[in-house]
DNA sequence: CCCTTTATGAAAAAATCTTTCCACAGTGGC
DNA sequence: GCCACTGTGGAAAGATTTTTTCATAAAGGG
């Protein structure tokens, strides 16, 4: 026999398997905004979910309670434990983890370099690479290292499926002679170099930069060689509690240049996504999505 | 005029001398235990200060207060204020840019991704899953998606570095039946279904449960099917002004399990981690570090 | 000691919240 | 294309909470 779940945060975790859409729609707005978001009437509650009260009721029910003012009476003696409770923490991550706990070591150093990183980032050379990213008539090469070829998948992946003339060079730097035979003036070619930097890297920008190509680059916050090439580069703060490097705020940035690059070109970008949806639909790769 | 009390706390001291017997017993026993005395209906309130209802109503009033309601919602914002403490998002990111640029719209919904990420991580399940990737008796398989094979292949690249016996199911997934051949009870499998979901890591999933492998999954919020098979399953935060879905958070969430795992076996990892080194000082693959 | 004033709670009335019932829409199976 | 089924919300019924009313008790002044 299960025990019943400590806190309503675990008795959501437990049942969402068995929770209809609508009672997600609360559950996700309640795990988002904890607990405030459970702690009005239940019309209120149920109002700004955009869900019925009965949706509502039907769901604490679900999660064990016996009724709403039962659900509403845990969630205000959570509350009121965290308070009165021993460490009074700062941060709202934790919940039940001491802080020394590795998750919480490590959300404060990735937190602290994604703002770092995000605080470094000059919005002009930002928009100038996006813009240099977004420009069909410049092919797009795209690159990355031992560890960063997994970025570099990632940007291959989403950059193919915004515009066209994208290519992702192969992590074995034999085949890289091939491709720089394809490069030429105004290309553009996007780069990955975290430390430990790789010498070939160096070689291929110093090479593509001889043939006139733009290159952009993601590196650490310690730069590697290949800033001095690189027509725009981005320092990433990689440090974690660890052996080695982080990447998520390589990957934000990623993400986030992404999105600019999208943005730029949307019309053209979303005709693209559309063909790609009907696409995968004939060839029945997925399911129909799951939440939303 | 006298600006309105910023705590109910205040508001009683402020009033205090108006107060009347009966209404002083609650207030008393508010300022007590605070503040848990005043958050039940006023019926409890009452009977839990041994007066009447009309008493306590007339001394909302008498505060301030339009109403019970009106106070009851008072004393819940204190005590979320009290919660949430000092996180005051600092305007920090940003430096030049404008609030609005895409820089500063992406890293906000960024942050709050990774901060509900974390909150709703179990440790228990974080430490169990760990040491089920650590355990080297197991081999341990990864596989992903198509737009999750690059957090697969990132995952395959660091935990090779960590431990032997680590497999990385290709993208293709018309190969996995010969990799299912080798999976045996008490195996591990390490999936990744962002939505949409994909209908043959559902299958892959399955036939490797009918195996007796441990599965370990990292989804997105609204969890993908395979989670209800998964021996772990972790959900990500995903959404950001976009057509796509962030894997940011899924990154760190995946970096952090990969640091529990080199913590756990730390001796024979460090060691490994040396040997590694050796062999790319012999094939010279990199230049010396940069910064540091 | 009486009268006025104030304080108090029981009980009714009003307002609100919660639950139940039911019809309807949408989905998937046959 | 029909049928069964599930999920959903409108609306009524039921329960609870809050407010108001009012009778009574207590306190203080003359």
């Amino acid at each position: 026999m299960t025990q019943p779940p400590a806190t309503v945060r675990e008795a959501i975790r437990q049942h969402y398997s068995e929770l209809t859409q609508s009672e997600r729609k609360f559950a996700n707005l309640l795990l988002e905004d904890y607990p405030a978001a459970g702690l009005a009437s239940i019309t209120i509650v149920a109002e700004q979910a955009g869900v019925s009260t009965p949706t509502i009721a039907r769901m604490v029910q679900k999660l064990g309670f016996k009724g709403f003012p039962q659900f509403h009476r845990a969630l205000l003696k959570e509350l009121q434990a965290k308070v009165s409770g021993p460490t009074e923490r700062r941060a709202n991550w934790a919940t039940e983890a001491p802080d020394s706990h590795l998750l919480n070591r490590f959300a404060k150093a990735v937190t602290q370099n994604l703002q770092t990183t995000f605080s470094n980032v000059p919005s002009e050379a930002f928009d100038a690479a996006a813009h240099l990213l977004a420009d069909t008539d410049r092919p797009l090469f795209i690159v990355g290292g031992r560890i960063t070829h997994a970025l570099a998948d990632y940007a291959f992946t989403h950059l193919q499926a915004v515009r066209p003339g994208v290519i992702h060079l192969t992590s074995s730097s034999a085949t890289w002679p091939h491709y720089l035979l394809d490069m030429g003036p105004g290309d553009t070619l996007l780069m990955f170099d975290i430390r430990r930097y790789e010498s070939n890297l160096l070689r291929l920008a110093e090479l593509a930069r001889d043939r006139g190509v733009e290159v952009v680059l993601l590196t650490d916050q310690w730069s590697s060689p290949v800033a001095e090439i690189a027509t725009h580069s981005f320092n990433c703060w990689v440090e974690i509690p660890s052996a080695w490097d982080s990447n998520v705020s390589t990957l934000m940035l990623l993400e986030a240049l992404i999105a600019a690059v999208q943005e730029e070109a949307w019309p053209e970008t979303r005709e693209r996504y559309e063909r790609l949806d009907r696409l995968f639909e004939l060839t029945r790769l997925f399911r129909r999505p799951g939440g939303h």
